[in-house]
DNA sequence: TCTGGGGTCCTAGGACCC
DNA sequence: TCTGGGGTCCTAGGACCC
């Protein structure tokens, strides 16, 4: 560690999906720019998917907002083009991006599938920052045809709220000295890390702009919101000093699978099936980072109001196995479920160990042959694609095998291109 | 045809032990 | 037997992010 101030890049693509759809089209002899028209990338609403996921500028002016209804959105603007996400297609455009950004410095990080972290220090001086990060900019502009706004300033916290200045296509700093005249007066949910619940709150108290956050009492925050009160405190003030991790990705804790269905469930057969279908990818994925989990949730969304609730179990044994996983499944969703119409399941995994370490008990022996079943759906799989063996009570089922994550071909380029 | 899906971290409260 | 304290583990739920 030296004491020389670093100094970081924020790289945030404008309307992420959106632009890679509007390029990926124009590459493709499309006539109009995507970007230029009342346009959002959108689930479709015959699924009940349908929340807009990315929007034009155009979009922007009637007042939607991402994570809003569709129907909402048309309601706001009549005109609006909605186009179906492709996932596969944002992956590679994301995966352009990253290496396009390590050919500047390797030390990247990957923060979303359209924002990443530069660590400059050491390689430009802070008086060249602005004319380094216009020349990313540009190139990412040329080679891949979509535009960045990229923050500039001494920590990955300020470097973010910098990106966030000015959209789309600029280059903004926010080093510490700024901060009283750039930040300060910003309203106070536009601080990273303070969102409905902590704005509602800090507001009611009085603090409206990220300057009143940064210049109350950290004590009564701390009293009020606990160690959540120190850091957002922290952040007004600028305050943040984590690295630009190298590591292409942390360390996983845990893994889920969720669904909304396309109608509601109402028997416990049907949930079953989705349950199934979520496991089934839950369990792929385990086996594919050769992990193991002791706690197994599942999730049930009421179709009535959308509420949330869960129930979880720990177990002794570490396991990976499909057909274990489904069945504690099974158990959590029987003592969970209430008998309301549910929307949405979901499925989740965490504990996680690697699997060479586990034990297998006396009593898991048979679970040997499950785990042998499993791999060699799993490498069939692979080789010739999700779809192309499913359990048999699928068949009649009119649910997808394999829910989410990988259920389509999109998600499998980025898989196996970790191979 | 009414609002997605993937994560992480924190806290409160209960059970249980010494 | 009726009043504690300290600690760990587990579960449910809520907060935030993209």
């Amino acid at each position: 560690m030296n004491n020389e101030e670093k100094l970081i890049f924020h790289v945030d693509v404008n309307s992420a999906f959106l632009s890679f759809e509007a390029v990926y089209r124009l590459q493709h002899g499309a006539k109009v720019d995507l970007r230029d028209i009342p346009s959002a990338v959108a689930g479709s609403q015959a699924t009940r998917h349908g929340i807009i996921l990315a929007k034009s500028a155009p979009t922007k002016k009637y007042g939607v907002k991402t994570g809003e209804a569709v129907w909402e959105a048309k309601r706001k603007c009549p005109h609006l083009v909605t186009i179906p996400p492709n996932y596969a297609l944002y992956m590679c455009c994301h995966h352009s991006l990253v290496e396009l950004l390590k050919s500047f410095t390797d030390k990247v990080q990957v923060f979303s599938i359209d924002e990443c972290f530069m660590d400059m220090s050491g390689i430009i001086e802070e008086s060249q920052s602005i004319e380094a990060a216009n020349k990313v900019r540009e190139c990412i502009k040329k080679e891949l045809g979509f535009t960045v706004s990229i923050g500039i300033s001494t920590n990955k916290l300020l470097a973010k709220m910098a990106s966030d200045l000015k959209k789309p296509d600029a280059v903004s700093t926010l080093f510490p000295p700024e901060i009283p005249e750039k930040m300060w007066p910003l309203p106070v949910e536009e601080l990273y890390m303070v969102g409905r619940a902590t704005s509602y709150k800090l507001r009611k108290m009085g603090i409206d702009t990220i300057g009143s956050l940064a210049n109350c009492d950290p004590e009564l925050l701390k009293y009020k919101f606990k160690s959540w009160g120190e850091l957002i405190w922290n952040y007004a003030n600028g305050i943040e000093d984590s690295p630009v991790s190298l590591s292409s990705r942390e360390v996983i804790k845990g893994m889920g699978n969720s669904t909304t269905i396309h109608f509601d469930v109402e028997d416990k057969e049907t949930a079953y099936q989705v349950l199934l279908s979520l496991v089934e990818t839950v369990g792929m994925r385990l086996r594919f980072e050769g992990l193991c989990c002791r706690v197994i949730s599942v999730s049930i969304k009421r179709a009535e109001d959308l509420t949330l609730y869960s129930h979880q179990l720990k177990i002794q044994s570490p396991i990976d196995s499909t057909t274990a996983i489904y069945g504690y499944c099974k158990q959590l969703f029987d003592e969970a479920w209430k008998g309301e119409p549910i929307r949405h399941l979901g499925v989740r995994v965490s504990d996680l160990s690697p699997a060479s370490n586990v034990q297998l008990s006396m009593f898991e022996r048979d679970w040997e042959k499950q785990k042998k079943v499993d791999r060699a759906v799993d490498q069939i799989r692979m080789k010739f694609g999700p779809g192309s063996i499913f359990r048999s009570n699928f068949l009649w089922s009119g649910l997808a095998p394999l829910e989410g994550g990988l259920s389509d071909d999109a998600s499998y380029p980025v898989m196996t291109s970790i191979l």
